[in-house]
Order: C-alpha cells, then structure tokens, then sequence
DNA sequence: ATATAGTATTATCAATATGATATTATCATA
DNA sequence: TATGATAATATCATATTGATAATACTATAT
C-alpha cells in the first residue's frame, strides 16, 4: 500500500501543496443548477351529466424580468452555493423559487455549451423533478426577479422533434425545438428547450423499467387514470386490458370506488411499494 | 411575442447589462471532465492443443504521480476550456492523456460534493467512453504528471455493492465501493470509484435496450463471444439458445468461421447496423 | 320502472416469446 | 477411428402479448 506523507518531485507533501495552490489560476466560471418539473394537470370534463379526467401533462416555467433572456420563459434554477452538493442546490432553488420542497429528484444531464450563457462561460446541470400536484402549493415568488410562475401543459406524441407548450390560461403558446446555443430564436431562455426536451424523454424512457411515475400521482388512483399519463407521456395510445395486466403488479387495489361518474365507477389503488 | 431591446428595473438593455456584469462576483470553482473508459481483454486461453477466448472487462486507470492522491490510481481527467464543449473536453483529454481519438464516449453523471477534490470546489463531469481494445494504441503520456498507465481488470457480479480491480502484470488488486467524499480510504483518487461504479451500472442497463455493447468490439466476432461479454458486464450467465435467438436481430453472419481451434469452429457475424 | 349511453372491467384466444433441456455438428488430436 | 470439447440447432412446455369481444355498472332520459 501506499505511505503517506508522500512527496513529489518539489519535496512536497499534500499539505504543503495544498497550502501553496491557487485557484485563481483557472479560467472564471459558474455552476449553475436548473430543474425541469413536471406534474400532471387533472381537470374534470363534464358532458351532460357525464364526468371524465382530462390529463394534461405540465411543465412548470417561470418569466425572467431580468437581464438577459428578459421577457421569456425560464426553469427555475439559480447558482450552485459553496458548500452544498448539487443535489442540495438543486432542491433549495426549487424552494426558493417555487416553494417546492421536498420532492422527487433526480439529475438529468450537465450542459456546458460555452455560448449557453450570454453573462459568462455557465455550466448548467439539469434536474428532473416529478410532483403530485395536489400535495403542493406554489407560493409566491420571494425574488425580485421573477414576476410569473405557469405550468405549461405539453404535447410531445412519439417521433416528433418538438414540442409544444400551451398555458391556457393567458392563450400563449411556445413552439420548442433542440436548437444549438445560443439559441436565440427559442422562446424559452438559454437553452432551456433543450433541457425540456432531455426531461421529457428521460421520463418516457425511464417509466418502462422504473417505477417513477408514481411520483406525479395521488396517494389513490384509478388505472384509467394511470394509463392516460402513460398515454401522454409515452406519446402513443395504449390498450386497456394489456397495460391493465402490466401494472397489475406494481399497484393494489383498495376497495374504493369513484362516484356520481355517470357510468361504472371505477376502482381506486395504490402503489404497492415492496 | 416579446419587443427587444427591453430594458429592466434599472433601465439598461441586455447588451448594457452584459456590460457591467461581474464574473468575479461568484465563488471560485472549477469543472473538469473524467472519463471512465472500458475494453475487453481478449486473451486466448490454451489448454492442451484446445484454444478459447478468456474475456475480461478492463477499466483504464492512471497512476497520479502529483499532489493531490499522489500514488493513487485515477481516472483520465482534466480541466474543461474555456471554448469547447463537455464532449469536447472530454475527447481531448482523453486524447492528450492517453493517446486515445475519436472513440464513443457519453456523458454519464455528474459528480459535485463540496469535498471531493482537496484543493478547492472541483465539480467533475464524468463519461463513459468505449472502446475496442484492438483497433487502438496506448501511448506514453505526454504529461509529466503520470508514470503508469493501465488496464484493470474488473470483477463485479449481479447484487454485490463493491467490484474488484486486478491488475494482473504488476499483481495489483483493489477493492472499490461507493463511499462518499471525501474518500480517504479508497484505492483510487478522489470519488472516482464512485465514477467507475456508476459507468458500469449504465453499461449493465444499457446493454440490454441499445447497441452501445458493439463499440467494445472487433469488426468481427462470434456469438459465443459476445456472450461472455453480455456476461462478464452483466455480472451472470445467460443461457446459450436464449442468447442466440435474441442478438440474432441485432447482427449479421459474415460466411466466415474461426479456425485451429480444437473444436466446431465458430461463424463470424458482423454488426447489422441498419 | 326501464331503456340508453358511456366508461370500467374481465374473458377469450391466436400468435409469439421465453426458459430449459436434448440433440446434432465439427474440429484437432490421441 | 474414437474422444473430448465447443458450436449450433431442435424441441417443447409454459408464459406473455396483442387484439377483440363480452359483460358490468351508473346517472340520467323516457
């Protein structure tokens, strides 16, 4: 095995080198961290008398009212401080910026394209989070810096290169693509599309071998329900019975019934989390 | 749509923002690429006049020959530029430290925590590169910062938490896990055991819905070949016909056979890339 | 009370895929 | 010509899949 102290080719031990290094040898950059979260919009669409869910798959943007990208659509995210892992940046932004807090996360993909960021050589890492939207509250921005807060409803059907988002409330829409920083067209800031896009099919991919959907739904569920997120989430329609038999397994039944639906109710479950 | 030049609180437009931006008001840190890169070791294995392929996944390790983990065996890694890319980093280095171009790599996760590295905040974007060992050289390094450079062999079956290293020229064996920084006990430099585990649970998951396995091999192989290799980074034995009826899709008989081998010779088969 | 329309759920079945074992093929040597 | 070893295919019971059909249940309209 190896002994220490050690010295190089100075004389120097570890600690002595350490006390004589400089970090301002290296070129000036920041880290930033910036998440991508989704969550599922269930709106209830009445016919006549008769009551379906609609799901809309959503995700949440925020409007810059500052330099640069001033005026377009942004993730929340912000820059990595200096004693927390990336991990701790990435939920703390959420909080800040959102009131989000303790939701699922995972890492997505780093972005370093040195054109990315107009102000300086930024270093994006992007994060994934998925939400039970009835859970949470979005609060009112604590930053100057922001002055909206959306969800953006999606439509991303399979072998399609882009998407688009819609906020129905204020009639926008925003057509995105996979553009090359700097991506000045986008109507999104920075590269922000891209890292939609990379969200969006990291969740298609992963939610046939993980079982990470359960993060974008309530306690209690149908598997119509559950089936139409996979359904706009994988962009293609699915059959009833076979994706019944499928999920069959990671799910349990309650014994609970949906009511006054103006048709056979149908069976509440839950994820069976063993 | 959104009327530029707009202009902030403060009355400035972007490019007057840009202006007066300070870099240097953020805290110091760096970003660095390392790459975990993996062959197979093909070595004939003769027993009486009988000969078989003995395969062996093979992880390239550095030996630091300065501060800090002097001694300690690391990846291949370096300090991003100013104007490329992550990919592009990532390629270079690769290049300048061990004389490998233009290979497959991908980028696979990033590793941030505040006391990886001793000497200041070193965020690292690791990748997975593969290669086929036989149609590249290994050169001296350049650099005088590596004496050795090497090829380790790698033990990691299904369900166990830590994988094993050999060297076998030089009999070196070590014993990595997954601790977290600062890591002062493991073999390797800094996290970079993290690193290596975290390449090849990709490579175990990868190999079974992509084609990414083909960038270890020669233009030709057997299928007996590529099986042992779907073992040895699966980490378990498959069975033969079931192997044989699935890569069928995936490759295309050449004509050609192995030959002086004691035994039924082998067909050939190249990637059916289409 | 009964019919109706709509969604929920199960039944059915042919076609395909899988896991496993057994059999045959081919070669270099004894 | 026999032997032992690996390569490759055959076989078959079982499980899974894709698809369609049939049944179940409820809120309203009649």
């Amino acid at each position: 095995m190896t002994n220490y102290p050690l010295r190089d080719q100075n004389g120097l031990t570890e600690a002595a080198f350490l006390r004589q290094y400089d970090p301002d040898a290296f070129e000036r950059l920041a880290v930033s961290v910036d998440t991508v979260v989704f969550s599922i919009d269930s709106r209830i669409q009445t016919e006549n008398y008769r009551k379906l869910d609609e799901q809309k798959l959503t995700v949440l943007l925020l409007k810059r009212n500052e330099h640069p990208c001033l005026g377009k659509w942004s993730l929340p995210g912000g820059f990595v401080g200096e004693k927390e892992t990336l991990d701790q940046a990435a939920l703390r932004v959420l909080r800040d910026k959102t009131g989000l807090d303790d939701v699922y996360i995972e890492q997505l993909y780093t972005f370093g394209h040195p054109q990315r960021d107009p102000r300086m050589r930024i270093i994006s890492v992007a994060y994934l989070a998925l939400i039970d939207r009835s859970q949470y509250q979005l609060k009112n921005p604590d930053s100057q810096k922001i002055t909206d807060l959306a969800w953006y409803e999606i439509d991303f059907p399979k072998n399609t290169p882009t998407l688009r988002l819609k906020w129905e409330a204020a009639g926008e829409m925003l057509e995105v693509g996979n553009s090359p920083p700097p991506a000045l067209g986008s109507p999104l800031a920075f590269d922000h599309g891209s890292l939609i896009l990379e969200g969006l099919l990291r969740l298609r991919n992963k939610i046939d071998y993980t079982d990470i959907v359960f993060n974008l739904l309530p306690g209690k569920f149908t598997i119509t329900h559950l089936q139409q997120i996979y359904e706009i989430i994988g962009g293609e329609k699915l059959l009833a019975p076979v994706f019944r038999r499928k999920i069959a397994r990671k799910i349990t039944p309650t014994g609970e019934y949906t009511q006054e639906r103006g048709h056979r109710p149908s069976q509440l479950y839950v994820y069976k989390d063993s």
